[in-house]
DNA sequence: CTATTGACGACAT
DNA sequence: CATGTCGCCAATA
């Protein structure tokens, strides 16, 4: 069973479009959590629809993989097959294929 | 309730 | 750029 924020992290992540990425703390602060980034990769790693939703789209706020349950090697290869080109360390035009989030309320 | 554990983040060295 | 430390949060034991 999943807990309310599980399922939060998850439906948020399963709205990254392909080709796009997004970060554990984007997502933080849009379920109003702005220190949670470590909860939402804690949530994402129990994943339990692993191919199912895009996790392998989310990564840390630094512009880095961060990690992935399938092992990051595996990431890799996804996100390049999507179109995201990575710089030996960190993905390169980070703030063009970053996704945002719909504003939290105003 | 307390302790431990991690797909994190910011900063210092 | 590479490591290490400390703070943070939710889930679990």
């Amino acid at each position: 069973m999943l807990t309310e924020f599980e399922k939060s992290v998850l439906e948020l992540i399963k709205k990254i479009p392909k080709g796009k990425v997004s970060t554990y703390q984007e997502i933080a602060k849009a379920l109003s959590r702005p220190r949670a980034a470590r909860a939402v990769g804690n949530a994402l790693n129990k994943n339990p629809f692993a191919p199912k939703i895009p996790c392998h789209r989310v990564i840390k706020s630094d512009g880095r993989l961060g990690g992935y349950a399938f092992g990051q090697k595996r990431k890799i290869n996804i996100l390049r097959a999507e179109g995201v080109e990575i710089d030996g360390i960190k993905l390169k035009n980070l703030t063009k294929i970053l996704y945002l989030f719909k504003e939290r309320q105003s």
